[in-house]
DNA sequence: GTCTATAATTTGATAGAC
DNA sequence: GTCTATCAAATTATAGAC
């Protein structure tokens, strides 16, 4: 099977992410991976050559969930408040109950020093998401596409930013502070 | 001179500064220190004998540099909205100018793999500015401290996500979107 | 206060056996 | 596909001379 959820691709990838989220880029080893998948460092080589090449792939796979899961935006049986509401309760399960940074704030921030393939990776990442509510808030408020984008800038800075926050303080309760205005002024 | 500018130790504190800053706490060794401030890493360790320590005086200083520079948010002959403007301009200054991340922002995401000291002097940042910002709020809007402490939470998540999307982005202007309509609410 | 020298460990990565 | 073995380089840190 080819989409078998359990086989050591994934498991490498899964881990990956977890020790991404935790530190950034430069915070494991492949050494590290090995040991939690329990194999060596020489087999998570065979499936991902390089660094680069086994953080790109978990990158990508991150882009690929969320484009499979977002709703398609153009869809007029949906409710856009609905679909923004979900997309903040997905970031905020991730955030507040996992208690770990998405991976794109935390690679952003590593931006600097990543290699050119990730970024590559991260850039397809903010053109989905923006361009996802960028149409779902020009639905929402009837709105032109500046609006719209402007409106998807701040909600994706509110998130960004509400995750530091809560990582900052180890107070889950910054998350909704962050987000109150935002809710009650559009949700 | 204790105050000297230009000492070693003030060298070395710039230098790891600007090293965070662009990667975080994995992302430079004591070489690469000594490599920029033009002597050896044994020379680094007599000023700062671990990492823990280099980096927990780089976030002191930060914190005190802050601290100095903010203005007493009791003093009534001072416009609490020319305060937070100020808080706000000195942000963007780093952020959009010097395209960098801040040192808060940057080393928040890095806190599951920090030293414990760093911990520490990443927790009294976050006091300093959340009881100052909770503060020129209060007065700002007549309000309570509990809601002032909201829109402090508001504004510091604001600030940390538009860095985050200007950096992911390389689009300075994702700073004004991000903030403008706190701006246009509060300011 | 800075240096040389070096220890001990970790890192990303490869060669080749099974 | 996983292993053992290994490499070259880099890492944090220390000892001791000047």
């Amino acid at each position: 099977m080819t989409t078998d959820k359990n086989d050591t691709k994934t498991k490498i990838m899964d881990t990956a992410e977890g020790f991404i989220v935790q530190g950034g880029y430069n915070a494991f080893s492949f050494r590290d991976i090995a040991d939690a998948v329990g194999i060596k460092s020489a087999s998570v080589h065979y499936h991902y050559p390089t660094k680069a090449d086994l953080v790109s792939a978990v990158m990508a796979r991150y882009t690929e969930s969320f484009s499979i899961q977002l709703p398609d935006p153009t869809d007029e049986s949906l409710d856009p408040k609905i679909m923004i509401n979900g997309f903040i309760d997905g970031f905020k399960a991730k955030i507040v109950d996992q208690r770990d940074m998405s991976l794109c704030t935390m690679l952003t921030s590593n931006k600097p020093i990543l290699p050119e393939a990730v970024c590559v990776e991260l850039a397809a990442f903010y053109q989905l998401i923006l361009d996802w509510l960028t149409q779902v808030f020009m639905r929402l408020n009837e709105a032109t596409e500046k609006i719209g984008f402007m409106q998807a800038s701040q909600l994706l800075a509110c998130l960004h930013g509400a995750s530091i926050l809560v990582q900052g303080t180890n107070q889950p309760d910054f998350f909704d502070h962050a987000l109150s205005d935002f809710r009650s002024r559009y949700l």
